[in-house]
DNA sequence: TAATTGGTTAGCCATGGGGCTAACTATAGG
DNA sequence: CCTATAGTTAGCCCCATGGCTAACCAATTA
């Protein structure tokens, strides 16, 4: 009970191997059993079964059992969340972009006017902008 | 096809340690040196560059040196490559839910039909529908 | 030139992941 | 009742991962 490692974590682990990929992608199109899922990958059960229990606790799998035979389903709530990490980082990463942007316009208004009222004073302003891009908050 | 199967198999190992999220949530931020990215981890130095290795060879991470001192920055093609997959199974999987839902509505008007012509045959249909109704904005 | 700073290389260690076989349980079918 | 089917448990192997220290450049700076 000591390290429980976030639910991205195991997300992300569990998609990073191409035969759990395959796995998730293969139950987008529809529940199936453990069988099902495992005859396309030459594979012993006993491997093949570590993998759904992988995605299992990683959330992106459900799975019950009737009879003898195991049945497996997308719980998409996983993935969703997965899918949210991305499209934040994104919004920030885009938004920073806007922010650097407009600033590079005000500068480049700047110097434009400073172009028109003086001589030359460029080389120190264009350095400034690459400083700020490298460090922001701190 | 495969080699991009590969490629994501490095994103999402890069992604599936905390440390690795948190240096690409700050790179979103904007660049930074290795010193700086590693000031928040209380971890050696080496130990931190083999995380930035990780990140740059998933291709999530670019970094320059100049000087002693080198530079990251988020090159944002690798995340968004992740990201479409994502969006490519969510796809699938609405598509899917669609078609069955589709399939439901189908099955309910026959259900409607039939008892409006005949006794009693509701057992197996019944399930279905339950199966429905679990889940259905997602 | 000497010392400091910022990374880098090399090498060690413990843990965990992904694969296997073998043997076992439990249901379904004949 | 007997056998085949579908998973499951246990245990072994190998190598990748994530952490460490120690020693080593190579630029800055005093």
């Amino acid at each position: 009970m000591a390290n429980q490692l976030s639910r991205l974590d195991q997300v992300f682990a569990a998609l990073a191997d191409p035969t759990r990929r395959a796995i998730v992608m293969r139950l987008c199109a529809g529940e199936a059993s453990v069988g099902e899922l495992a005859d396309p990958f030459a594979m012993a059960l006993p491997s093949f079964m570590k993998h759904i229990h992988v995605l299992e606790t990683s959330g992106l799998v459900l799975s019950e059992k009737s009879g003898r035979v195991r049945t497996c389903r997308l719980s998409p709530d996983a993935l969703l969340s997965a899918e949210d990490w991305f499209q934040h980082q994104r919004a920030i990463w885009e938004a920073r972009l806007d922010r650097f942007e407009t600033y590079v316009m005000k500068l480049k208004k700047e110097r434009a006017a400073a172009k028109r009222s003086s001589k030359m004073i460029k080389k120190t302003t264009n350095k400034t902008i690459n400083k700020t891009t490298e460090r922001k908050g701190s």
